[in-house]
DNA sequence: TTGTAAGCGTTATCAA
DNA sequence: TTGATAACGCTTACAA
């Protein structure tokens, strides 16, 4: 074959032909594909053994069109590429998300996007492409997605923006009382002078942990006033990290919204010479694997990413079953992992 | 609304719906749906605010049952989910491709899967859920999709195993002269007492990278034996790295196939005491960020990854549309960059 | 238990 | 330019 000659591709075998080659009807073949208990076992047979000499497998597109049902559910994620891939938090999503799919029927799809969600991404979770939706990293101005509530079934990895009602499914972990834990862990160990880095304030997490954390300062009497937004980042984290040393020299402690965010506060640290721990005492979030390979180790406030990527998937597919006892929220045990950083 | 009282789901507007409403024929809305020119002005706006009015959106499945295309590509990774997290290569790679693709109308359905990969994701691409894929990762032994190849149209990136005819279309970059640039510099710096780290010897790329690094050591007369091969994982690299050191303790350079790796032998070297560059100096593959992360800055053999996911995605795209012309390899060039490793 | 036949929501081929 | 009408490949009542 020659360059750019334009490949005469075989057609797929069908159901028909099957069926012809089994002689059987094209119902019968069907049911044998799909399971049916109601077909003899020498029919069944004859025609497994069609199915498998023609190496016969079922068009997807004319199954769902007929059954309405498509096996395939989203992983919504309204990020763009870099934070997706950047933030191993979401690895371990992905991860858990897989495991519980990996045992069911279901394939993913991942739809990671933050340019012009709204249509792209709407289009293909209301064209029928799939059964339903995980959503994770929802932002509160991430309301495209209330329209698609009524067609599909949805569930969040972390609470969802009041956008939502309150029969919304998502699983969760108490962020504030999790950074409650950390920041209560800074005074313990004798720092006074705290101050935060707090993930975006248009995502609950980012509120929630924020809030943990004045709230901890206000019962200890302290002021919580050294406080930068960032945005989950490495990179916000440092210019955060920048500004907040440029206003307060003088802490001795700092509670971060992310593991991925510390490091790229450590960073800056480093570079103006700061110890951490000594001068300086970092509790962060999610305990994920960055947080056992920063410079210096990190304590953190572990949350179970991956079981909350399963748990999610498994609401979820239970969800798609009909099944009418599927509790609307599932929240997740955090819990403080002390290494070097605090 | 109760828990677990199972909604009733609104039915999807369809085209038959929208011609009713415009008073036309389904036939005229699904020429304006398509943006055929054979309809008149008068009519397009008619049925334009119909489906705006009634939200219409095609239903995918139905759409490609009877144009028998999918407007969707896959990517296949042949590898588990955590090694396709953990390298930046892949995030690269598949930015790249999400980066042609979002200028088109297609979408991308991301296959991860080392665990039975013949059997899910080769029914996948049977099943006619994508009109061409692509593959990155790919190993010698994976021999599953050369049924696919006569199927639909496949790019690699990276050149794949001889399973595949050389009519197979990829995009790579000259793995032997690039680790032979690599090499090179070691030697150029004055090193004599060289060591490699490869990765996996049933990947093209792999084996490629570690002949580039034993051509260059044979002519310059040198042995080329103090060599370890890994799986492109740190974790791996590291234990490559022991191995290494236990046989050979007084190396002086390394060539290492990949930047993810390198971090992993850094690891390894400082935890025994050995300066790099000062004792080891090290020259890595890829220019991932890892390599700028590093603990030591990789001196890197650069190779363009994001602009390979682009090219992959653009011979894919200039295949569905049934070019003629489209080359059957795109070789991408590599460049040597210096950093504080080497 | 098996077969017949009517959809599923589009596109595509003809006529008009 | 527009409209019938026949596919596309499968599932699913309903009959037999």
């Amino acid at each position: 074959m020659t360059t750019g000659t334009r490949q005469t591709r075989p057609a797929q075998p069908t159901l028909e032909l099957v069926a012809e080659a089994a002689g059987v009807s094209r119902a019968t073949v069907s049911r044998v594909v799909n399971g049916s208990t109601k077909v003899s076992p020498e029919i069944v047979a004859v025609v497994t053994a069609a199915i498998e000499r023609l190496n016969y497998v079922p068009n997807r597109a004319a199954r769902s069109l007929a059954s309405r049902q498509t096996q395939a559910v989203a992983l919504v994620v309204p990020e763009d590429i870099t934070r997706f891939f950047g933030d191993p938090y979401f690895a371990a999503i992905v991860q858990g998300i897989t495991r519980r799919l990996d045992e069911s029927q279901y394939i993913l799809n991942l739809l990671v996007a933050s340019s012009d969600p709204s249509h792209k991404t709407m289009r293909y979770l209301r064209s029928g492409n799939v059964d339903g939706a995980l959503v994770v990293s929802h932002h509160t101005h991430d309301d495209f997605l209330t329209d698609i509530e009524s067609l599909i079934p949805l569930v969040f990895g972390g609470r969802p923006s009041d956008h939502f009602g309150p029969n919304t499914y998502y699983v969760d972990v108490d962020n504030v009382a999790g950074a409650q834990v950390g920041t209560q862990h800074l005074l313990d160990i004798g720092r006074r002078r705290l101050g935060s880095i707090t993930g975006p304030i248009d995502m609950p997490a980012g509120i929630d942990r924020f809030t943990g954390f004045q709230r901890t300062l206000e019962q200890a009497g302290l002021s919580a006033d050294a406080v930068e937004h960032a945005d989950f980042t490495a990179v916000s984290a440092a210019a955060a990290m920048r500004r907040l040393l440029e206003r307060r020299s003088d802490l001795d402690g700092l509670f971060v919204a992310s593991d991925l965010m510390a490091t790229g506060a450590l960073d800056v640290l480093r570079e103006q010479g700061y110890a951490v721990p000594d001068d300086i005492a970092i509790v962060a979030f999610d305990d994920s694997p960055a947080a056992i390979g920063a410079a210096v180790p990190l304590t953190t406030i572990s949350q179970p990413s991956a079981e909350m990527g399963f748990a999610m998937a498994d609401m979820l597919l239970r969800l798609l079953t009909g099944d009418p006892d599927v509790p609307h929220r599932n929240i997740m045990p955090t819990r403080l992992i002390q290494r070097a950083s605090a």
